[in-house]
DNA sequence: TTTTAATTCTACCTTTAAGTAGTAATTATT
DNA sequence: AATAATTACTACTTAAAGGTAGAATTAAAA
């Protein structure tokens, strides 16, 4: 009952990635110990998230990472994607398929306001809103 | 971002077995047939949940499984801890260890209300309330 | 006592997530 | 042109979840 690994650690980044200003780019080396974060991990990540478009790598001597577009338009949602770990409406907490009104799980009602919650939190938040709060590690 | 396979198997059985009234004992056979689950697998899940203590299991000829309380007094969250699911207290959204007052992730606070409505689901649903409602399959 | 129908146990196989290793490609600097 | 610093690619390893196979155990019934 929750986000894989590579979700937790990608919000971290790019929230980490908000608070960052800096001539320079953020390299994946900073990034992994800063966030500890195991190193090759975090590269394996960040080259997915590269290929989502959120986020531009620039290689070679002083390359790194930066936003694609404005932290402002990016939704938490936009990074759970990448992985497969966003939540779908028509998945019910029982994992029994095609939940709903005519043939409902046993849990069905119960489970639509804790989910609409969380789908709600990963929608709408962006990036530049939860940046600023809360420590990174 | 969802429960275990077992957690949800097991939940769905012992829902099942609550509205089954016979004099004869439930067995996997039936079970596995009915709520199409793999066989092989259900055994492998009910031997756990027999071990926890919520069901007995009666071996040999004639054998099968029963409560071994009143489902009135089992708490939906008794079978997620068999599996490790339940949901805990200290266990955030990004995965940050020691993640509370002092020092809290970036979507702390927006994770508590959603977390909360899941723990009491579980923890206050019992299979008895849950057993009438909605289809098994 | 043998047969039969059931659970349990031990061990394995498969798939996926998580993490690691090494090399190739790219780019700024010297 | 050589070097150093960076990401990308390919492939592997490890751990856990999901699932399967077969033999052992149990108990009722014939």
């Amino acid at each position: 009952m929750q986000l894989s690994k590579s979700s937790q650690y990608a919000i971290r980044i790019l929230a980490y990635m908000v608070d960052y200003k800096d001539s320079k780019l953020l390299n994946a080396t900073e990034l992994s110990e800063t966030l500890l974060i195991p190193y090759k991990f975090l590269t394996k990540i960040m080259t997915e998230v590269v290929k989502s478009g959120l986020v531009i790598s620039i290689r070679g001597r002083d390359g790194g990472y930066c936003f694609a577009k404005p932290p402002s338009e990016i939704k938490v949602n936009e990074i759970l994607t990448i992985f497969n770990d966003s939540i779908k409406d028509e998945q019910c907490v029982l994992g029994i398929g095609f939940c709903n009104g005519m043939c409902k799980c046993a849990l069905h009602d119960q489970w639509m306001e804790p989910k609409h919650l969380m789908q709600k939190m990963f929608q709408e938040s962006t990036l530049e809103e939860i940046a600023g709060r809360g420590c990174k590690i």
